[in-house]
DNA sequence: CATAATCTCGTACAGTGTAAAGAGTTATTT
DNA sequence: AAATAACTCTTTACACTGTACGAGATTATG
């Protein structure tokens, strides 16, 4: 695992490819492709088969061009991997909704409503989750995605910088947070074994060991196993998010109180 | 990047390998190393040079075995995984510090207390950040960090379940907030150029582009840009984990007051 | 028509994880 | 003591990766 990060590609070019800021060449041959194409390949490859499905020689083969064409169109692995994330961030197709208006008086409605949203992001590509950026992704669908998000925040009486970090501070809980689900998810679907079944597995070992090291682990941990099928995964989603709700509600009502 | 997934080793395997629980062979040559040096070599690697320059000819290497020897110890490179992000969750050698008794009434500092020092952990390692595990990583010290955070949420009169979500909430919020940082401080040890100076970079490119789609946005970027050069990661952390803070104040206090 | 720009491609290299099979070493069984 | 089983270590090999390099082929411009 562990993608390349180097990304020694000029950066203003990996923003030109992502912005669609690439000037159709005066002379030589068509491309028989776009670099669309090629990053929607790629995307279909990771969502079928997981990130290390995604060479550039099978997206190549995908669109129908040889190995090394690739980077006529892409300087590097890394560039791709940027271009996608940043695809993925977008409505997908066929998904014509209008962003939601939000209602400052909703604000918890809003910001629980952006934070599923989110997950519901990278439940559809778990392979998102996997990938190394070398920088932030600045392209179109990212920004539409912290827009969004902040849409969220607007109008409760933060000042900017709160904003700003109200959100990244919610994105980050749901990074962390689905990540665990996601994981499950795509070994269940590659090894055909569901963390239950390997639990079940693995149990007679830890019975074999000594817990005395790990008192209060030792008096929470089997009970969380028994009273939710070894952790439910949405619940636990919804308590860390309803804390932090409580938490921001602390702050925006001591501005609104003013 | 994204690591192989896969592991079609015994899990039990795995977990004796981690405790330690593969009892000496009877016969046949003594081993010229334990598995213990290969992981310590790994690790060694990781810290010094990224996940991506742990392979397991450089492991054989640095321990002085050919290559292939390696799986005479480790079933496969997972499983070598797995054993390196439980040996790193241990005391770093020579730290012979006892482990804090957390007083429930400073509960707001001890919480902290460990967040952070999960942070830091990942700071030191953050290689750790960029590798993807197949199931949980049930080794003595990763059970000895999990112990360590409950601790610092024992005796506030939650729920056994309570304890588990709210340890679950507060580390995946760390796991969210430390990934940044810690891309940040990679990319500039490998190719020299900061993330300042990389948003120098683009910024001409930036001023190119129409933001009217991203009304809030635009609003808010460039305050943030301004007032704290690009991102003061330490400040976003602190503010997101006191209104975690907050929030789990609210249930606590609920809980005490009865 | 020549030239410069561009796309496409074949070959090549250094690296990866690891399967398979053999050679050498040790303890147990005969 | 000899044979065997269990074990470590090693060599060779395969399919795969990202991508450097250089050779055509194609197109618009001088």
């Amino acid at each position: 695992m562990a993608e390349d990060i180097a990304g020694r590609g000029d950066p203003i070019k990996t923003l030109q490819l992502m912005w669609g800021r690439v000037d159709a060449p005066k002379r030589g041959p068509k491309s028989r492709v776009a670099v669309a194409d090629l990053v929607r390949a790629a995307v279909r490859l990771a969502d079928a088969e997981g990130i290390d499905a995604v060479s550039t020689r099978r997206v190549a083969e995908a669109v129908g061009i040889s190995p090394m064409s690739f980077y006529t169109h892409i300087p590097d692995k890394a560039v791709l991997v940027d271009l996608m994330l940043d695809a993925v961030s977008g409505p997908a197709e066929g998904d014509n909704r209008e962003a939601p208006v939000f209602t400052p008086a909703d604000w918890r409605a809003n910001v629980a409503f952006v934070a599923r949203e989110y997950r519901a992001f990278y439940l559809r590509h778990p392979w998102a989750l996997q990938v190394a950026t070398h920088r932030p992704v600045l392209g179109p669908n990212t920004m539409r995605a912290y827009e969004y998000f902040l849409g969220a925040f607007d109008n409760l009486g933060l000042s900017e910088v709160e904003m700003d970090m109200s959100v990244t501070m919610v994105a980050n809980y749901v990074y962390g947070a689905v990540r665990d689900v996601a994981r499950a998810r795509m070994v269940k679907d590659l090894t055909g074994m569901s963390d239950d079944e390997w639990w079940y597995t693995i149990a007679p070992f830890l019975e074999t060991l000594d817990y005395s090291p790990y008192p209060v682990a030792a008096r929470i941990g089997p009970v969380v196993g028994e009273l939710y099928g070894l952790g439910d995964p949405d619940r636990a989603f919804d308590f860390g998010l309803e804390r932090i709700l409580d938490g921001l509600a602390v702050m925006v009502d001591s501005k609104t109180a003013r």
